[in-house]
DNA sequence: TGCCTATTTGCATGATTAGCCAATTATGTG
DNA sequence: CACATAATTGGCTAATCATGCAAATAGGCA
């Protein structure tokens, strides 16, 4: 694979990434999983946000291929575009174990 | 759990996400990943930008519980202290793939 | 049509990030 | 000790990000 593909790769991940790393977009997607399609509103009162800071995260959420939008009427239903996010928090997970680990290995 | 705890629990997570939402970074756990130990030295060579940038985003994967560090002589070695990285990227790549099918679909 | 609600977008502001160069620290070697 | 190498840190700039308020858009409903 030619080192502009593979740097290219890594800017997609990257992204993905990006739009995954903030504690409101988290809980969004931590939301979207429990239920099937959520509308703005009722996310806006999750996040306690103005609901235009909602929107945006949401449609970073959207632009990186996490979750999907659809509109019935005057309101917007959002809905996770991907299945595996529990592995991947799982990882998460693991690292933020790993580092209590750590921590309580250094105060003992 | 409490609202106070639940949202701990998003930062942290999210900091860990951020750490790795960088193209050099991602690339730098993509060669740790291939070896057990890497010096800075080389890992400036492979990502090509200045040793005091690739520096400081090890010191972010640090932070973040995703590699240690140890130094011997006059130079550092980063090793990966996580092992479940595959599966995250899995999934990241997932994400990836499902956007190239709805991008063709968009196309067709 | 006129008004209400849901959502998105424009704009301004403060905060964070990435990057490089230069300076500093730490180690090894003559 | 003097010098070279490896790495980190300080300082600066340009770019990106997060947020709220206000305005615009779009869909119901009387």
């Amino acid at each position: 694979m030619s080192t502009k593909t593979e740097q290219l790769r890594y800017e997609k991940r990257a992204s993905i990434l990006k739009a995954l790393a903030h504690p409101s977009r988290l809980k969004l997607v931590d939301k979207l999983s429990e239920a099937d399609e959520v509308c703005v509103c009722d996310l806006t009162e999750v996040i306690g946000s103005d609901m235009s800071t909602v929107s945006r995260h949401l449609s970073q959420l959207k632009n990186a291929g996490i979750v999907e939008s659809e509109k019935r009427g005057q309101m917007v239903f959002y809905r996770l575009r991907v299945k595996c996010l529990k592995s991947l928090f799982s990882c998460i997970e693991s690292v933020v174990k790993c580092d209590v680990n750590q921590n309580m290995k250094v105060l003992s």
